[in-house]
DNA sequence: AACAGCCCCTGGGTGC
DNA sequence: TGCACCCAGGGGCTGT
């Protein structure tokens, strides 16, 4: 379940591999996965990458000519590598890039829920989002503004990309729990010292996340070391780092949700 | 506008 | 051991 950290670390590796690179061909083995597959074979070949970004958790892949951007989300199971053409087949390799130096870039996504697209104009796209919770856009009296209406549990309201750009199910539990505001808490309730504490949370786990180069989940992504760094999320029955109260798992707006019921009012 | 609920998918886990 | 079933989860969509 790649968030914002396990993105970013993506974007970070793959630039240093891209960067420079002319795509030659696309090859589209589920070309669903490609709301406008047609494009994608017309278009990108010929162009060369001329930087790679981040926004919420789509990876940007900048082009020349710059009159087509590529986007990929990864969703829940999607997986972007560069490999030599000779590596081993991935039979959910669903859409490789061959690039110019004999290297294929491919997108791999067990589950199909990801997404590439080739668009004209990625602000379209971006302009479903909330803004970045690094970024100073993000800030408390912006977060309350948001919530002031919202009579839905903080946490439906975190997982939100129109609210903050780049928290999926793992981190937003961390930073509930690091704020110690409980997820079922409508999010008109919080006052202004809670909103500060929230707004603080979510950056200190997102940056703390990054430095550790994200979770490694399941078979879903890995190489980051967060994963023993959780607190609530996965550690269901186990005692709370504050208090020992064992941590409970309940559903809130049908997502698994982590919590301790002593730490988090 | 806000929100609940369904849907897409697959492989791992559970229970019989 | 084998097999049917259930579930996770991001986000788009529909219906209320």
């Amino acid at each position: 379940m790649p968030e914002l950290p396990e993105v970013e670390t993506t974007v970070r590796l793959l630039r240093r591999e891209l960067v420079g690179r002319r795509f030659l061909r696309v090859s589209l083995k589920w070309p669903r996965q490609c709301p406008t597959p047609e494009d994608l074979r017309t278009e990108l070949p010929g162009r060369e990458v001329t930087a790679l970004s981040r926004r919420g958790k789509f990876i940007v892949v900048h082009l020349d000519p710059a009159d087509r951007t590529l986007l990929v989300h990864l969703r829940m199971s999607g997986q972007l590598s560069v490999q030599p053409e000779s590596a081993p087949f991935d039979p959910h390799a669903h859409t490789v890039f061959s690039l110019d130096d004999g290297l294929e870039l491919r997108f791999s996504d067990t589950r199909k829920f990801g997404r590439v697209y080739l668009l004209r104009d990625p602000e379209d796209v971006f302009a479903q989002l909330g803004p970045e919770p690094l970024d100073s856009a993000f800030c408390p009296k912006w977060m309350r503004e948001r919530f002031r209406t919202r009579k839905r549990a903080i946490k439906t309201l975190l997982l939100e990309q129109s609210v903050v750009a780049g928290l999926g199910n793992i981190y937003a539990d961390e930073s509930l729990f690091r704020a110690q505001i409980d997820p079922r808490r409508p999010a008109s309730s919080l006052n202004s010292r809670e909103v500060r504490a929230l707004h603080r949370a979510i950056r200190a786990v997102l940056e703390e996340a990054i430095e550790h180069q994200g979770t490694s989940f399941d078979w879903v992504y890995s190489g980051g070391e967060m994963q023993s760094r959780l607190k609530v999320y996965g550690r269901k029955e186990q005692p709370c780092s504050r208090c020992a109260t064992p941590i409970q798992r309940i559903v809130v707006g049908q997502r698994g949700t982590h919590l301790c019921p002593r730490c988090q009012r």
